[in-house]
DNA sequence: AATAACAATGCAAACGTTTTCATTTTGTGT
DNA sequence: ACACAAAATGAAAACGTTTGCATTGTTATT
């Protein structure tokens, strides 16, 4: 006689003196049955510690209840925001969510989303609009709802949802040259594989192009994204006899190191150096000085996103795309000030 | 004639002339098939597009590839690296991650609980030793491979890795004693339902005791985990006539809002009053001043974590529990100073 | 009170895999 | 070539649910 381990859906129907079929209907569809044997049932659930068993309900071709969500990484602010707000607003809906970082690595995205679509996510989240062919057409022919977090663009194959980098770069390229800077430097990830960080940069330079700004070859630093990096690199450049009188960083921590350089060779910010950076995080306006940025609201977009998703997979609209922008928006504070001169 | 939407185990089976059980086998004990056998079905797999159902496997009481985490927040800083390092760590195991967040709600915790063993995860990590008797009871009843992160203690109802808070608590007090303050207030999150912050008070407290150091009631400040709503708790406290010449901040990032509630009013760090933190979380390094905190390593947390986690469900012995304390570190650095006199 | 309509329940067939056991194929030693 | 062991494969039963359809129980209508 081999004990069985967990109590199964049929356990709890002999126990509560019905069929397992009305089990069943107790948690699908409470209003079908009556409340009478919905109370025995419940009884039966609690004394036997039923926990149903969701692998058994997805392979009915049913809702498996998960949601997937391929990011970059965990590692820092950035993403934080937008991942808590987006998993709340799944979780509201009833969704539990399936994480994978795959460390800014594409093909590895491509593995995570074939890996989450094994587990029959009900639909997927990714960031940014920078995918693998494979990972588009993947997702297309599997028809899985999905979106795309924190860039947004009229023309993507899935739907989106976030900011525009690309004016939230000419926002604050037009406030560093409308406060009368013009020799400015610029401090950027790598934009390899990161659509929001190549749209900023872009947004930028186009607008120094439109207004006939130079920006020599030697003041576009680049950084791995974190405050002791871009220190290490800003000090050179802030060194040197010949410096910009404004730097702006692709994001509010760079922008951050960006100011610790220049406070530790005792440059003061605003007063020697403006500094703007992109994003603004929590903290960035609690700094000293604090921080000139473009607000981005993160976690709108997160939640944005995760109400999109749930119309795409609870909705009755096949393939239907939705794209929405989040407005960005200057924060101008300390950290930026007319050039000394 | 009802087209089938997407192909399975026994579509494949047929393309490659072979039976599902070999299909089957192909995935899961790939040694057990000939090569040649192996590289027929690569092909079928390949072209009809075959994604396994992981439902389906989990179904047969076997593995169903997933972990779930429970942690009270994404969004802030403090469990990034831990998260991220347990992640990575079960990604190589082949894991995928479920994440659920319960924003410090234990009840919420419990139910959190329960919809994963629903999608049967085999472990679960959490966050702290502090959870509800069911959430404990249920674990056991369930035999789930579980680890507590984050705090250590000898004698856990589940298998913890976590660095010592109390002694991390103990280890910044004694500094702080050490170099000479006796006016010192302490700013730290709220207790209730976090017992890592629980800890550090209670090591800090105990060290104030046996060295008669006495902290007045109005000197023990509460505040949300964040840079602003530390840095506003703290302004009052400073611009007292009455002032502490060293703060304890329960983490890094309360620790910077207190330094920057100081700099605003015109107070250098360390000269006219100390800050020091616990956690030593990326920036603090690099902070101006930086900052004088307890390094927890929590990636080694999260890492050392995800082994164990592996470890347990994948070993063979039963009901094991395993304790990891990850030492702590005193960082000293520019944010502390011998008391101005 | 008889019947129609409807609500509640049960039966049994699916869902897509894995696995045990039996069978067939392959390889080895003579 | 032959016998035999070992390896590869297939057939079918399981896994724990859900659901369409049939059946039974209940209420409303006349």
């Amino acid at each position: 006689m081999k004990p069985k381990k967990y109590a199964d859906i049929i356990d709890v129907a002999n126990q509560a003196g019905v069929s397992p079929a009305t089990v069943s209907r107790c948690f699908n569809h409470p209003d079908k049955v009556r409340p009478d044997t919905r109370r025995r049932i419940k009884t039966a659930v609690e004394s036997t510690g039923y926990i149903r068993n969701r692998a058994a309900q997805a392979i009915h071709g049913r809702r498996s209840g998960t949601v997937g969500l391929i990011v970059p990484t965990l590692d820092n602010a950035i993403f934080s925001n937008l991942i808590q707000a987006f998993s709340e607003q799944l979780n509201a809906s009833g969704f539990t969510m399936l994480v994978a970082t795959h460390g800014y690595d594409l093909d590895r995205e491509y593995q995570l989303l074939r890996s989450l679509l094994e587990h029959r996510v009900e639909g997927i989240g990714l960031i940014g609009l920078d995918h693998k062919e494979e990972t588009y057409s993947l997702i297309e022919r599997r028809e899985t709802p999905s979106v795309a977090m924190w860039n947004y663009r009229p023309d993507t194959r899935i739907s989106c949802v976030g900011a525009d980098n690309y004016e939230a770069g000419r926002m604050i390229a037009r406030h560093i040259l409308d406060i009368g800077h013009k020799r400015v430097a610029l401090v950027f990830p790598d934009i390899e594989g990161n659509d929001r960080a190549a749209y900023r940069l872009k947004g930028v330079q186009d607008v120094f192009d439109e207004q006939k700004i130079d920006v020599p070859k030697n003041w576009h630093l680049h950084t791995p994204y974190s405050i002791k990096h871009a220190r290490r690199v800003c000090t050179p450049l802030l060194s040197s006899e010949d410096k910009p009188t404004a730097i702006i960083a692709g994001n509010d921590v760079i922008a951050q190191g960006v100011i610790y350089a220049a406070q530790a060779l005792g440059f003061k910010v605003p007063n020697r150096i403006s500094v703007a950076g992109i994003g603004d995080f929590s903290g960035s306006a609690h700094l000293l000085p604090s921080l000139t940025t473009i607000r981005l609201r993160s976690n709108k977009v997160g939640q944005t996103a995760g109400m999109i998703l749930d119309k795409l997979i609870n909705g009755d609209q096949e393939n239907h795309i939705e794209r929405v922008a989040i407005g960005v928006e200057l924060m101008q504070r300390q950290s930026t000030a007319h050039p000394f001169t």
